[in-house]
DNA sequence: TCGTAGGCTTGACCCAGGACAAGGGCAGGC
DNA sequence: GCCTGCCCTTGTCCTGGGTCAAGCCTACGA
């Protein structure tokens, strides 16, 4: 549960990443590239449960998870917890703590993992060079935007099935941009986190779990769970809004 | 609800506008200032009820509310709208469009308003040369998700009742930011359209309404809504989440 | 090997908010 | 002025998901 992690000084290069296609790199040249990773020195390992950083930490760096999984959580005045995302390979994290300079969520590992730092004030002074790279960063800030947007539209749309079939299949769906088998998903997180994420209690997920095992939808053992019929999930989804 | 709006060419400029310490130009010098009203020279009037861009529309230009008020609504594949947000003076809107460079949302004027628009691409050129200006862009990104974000945690922890208290002091606050009475409070949205941003059904928002009433916590003509015990309103909504 | 604890499932019951319906108020058009 | 349509309010009933409770399964430590 602590701060701490170890440090590596693993030689890491952006233009040897498999997720460069997704992560801030993309579309940069080789040159850029390396003034990039003049930046991005820093790689850390964080364990499971451990936090990377905590809601009024000041914003040091963005991190861009490199393995593993995250939840980013935020805790409003009344102690409620409501777990805004989570953040696997290729995503950046920290985002939403430049408008005031300081961290509103908390993000905690759900496996080993490890992140990439990236120190925020060089980052902005380098995409003033680099255009490619400015861009880009506005398209992932942006596309953070989109990404809330779907919750939003997810909580506040769908009924208790819908939502755990489309949580399932988004969670597919990025399993499937980084060329992993998108049928087959191993939950880092639990029922009970799911249920937050989603507006739902841990009992609800677990039902909505065996009805769509009940469909024959999905498969489950444990937290593997399997797309068996993706093709009718994805339609389920689709049609499957409060009336 | 046609698209067209007569394009005014009123001389405005960033420097001499009530909303620069909210909006894009916060943080810059009168040289600085300069550049970037030679961006912004188109303003744009939108009657209530037309839309400035829909979903699907390329993106060409942010649109900065000067007046008016808007709403922005995503639909999704199953025809369901959700109303993602309501956009008041000094607020940008099309961000979520920059990752795609396609409007997913769908801006609607909820009453006679004026925008000014900022052409995308121009504007990421200036950033390049303004730091000021790139850092404050960064801003009012991150900003975007900040919002989202209170609003996930809006419809996924809170009952009815808070939802709507939660609701009207965001726009109270708003208000406030803006210099305005943020006691006094002219809805221009109908319940329906609160109903659809906080999950919940025009009859209950109805219902919440009378029930603040009854509280003494509000006093309501109308849409005119006038907020007569704010602390205890506020306290309301700080105890007032799901258990 | 067994004991224990945390997480998952399932059942029974309950309630906040949705669905449906009736009626009132107000603004815009003639 | 009055008609018309839209929005809002309020009532009644119903249901999806929450609450509470019991039992199971799996991982881990002694």
């Amino acid at each position: 549960m602590s701060v701490t992690s170890f440090e590596a000084n693993l030689k890491h290069r952006c233009s040897s990443c498999s997720l460069r296609e997704i992560c801030l790199p993309l579309g940069l040249d080789a040159e850029e590239m390396t003034k990039l990773d003049d930046l991005v020195k820093r790689r850390r390992r964080v364990f499971s449960g451990q936090s990377l950083f905590r809601a009024g930490d000041p914003l040091q760096a963005l991190a861009a998870v490199r393995t593993g999984f995250f939840k980013i959580y935020e805790v409003s005045v009344s102690g409620q917890e409501q777990i805004t995302g989570f953040p696997m390979s290729g995503e950046l994290m920290g985002l939403d703590a430049i408008s005031t300079g300081t961290h509103r969520g908390n993000a905690v590992a759900l496996e080993d993992s490890e992140v990439c730092e990236i120190p925020f004030t060089r980052l902005e002074g380098l995409l003033s060079d680099l255009p490619r790279l400015q861009h880009q960063f506005h398209k992932l800030l942006s596309g953070a935007i989109t990404t809330d947007h779907t919750l939003v539209m997810i909580l506040g749309t769908m009924t208790a099935e819908f939502k755990v079939a489309a949580f399932l299949l988004n969670l597919s769906d990025r399993r499937g941009q980084r060329g992993e088998d998108p049928s087959e998903i191993l939950l880092p997180m639990s029922r009970e986190e799911i249920g937050n994420y989603l507006g739902l209690k841990l009992e609800t997920v677990s039902r909505m779990f065996s009805k769509l095992r009940d469909q024959n939808l999905i498969e489950t053992e444990g937290r593997k769970t399997f797309i068996r019929n993706r093709k009718a999930l994805k339609a389920l989804c689709q049609q499957g809004s409060v009336t």
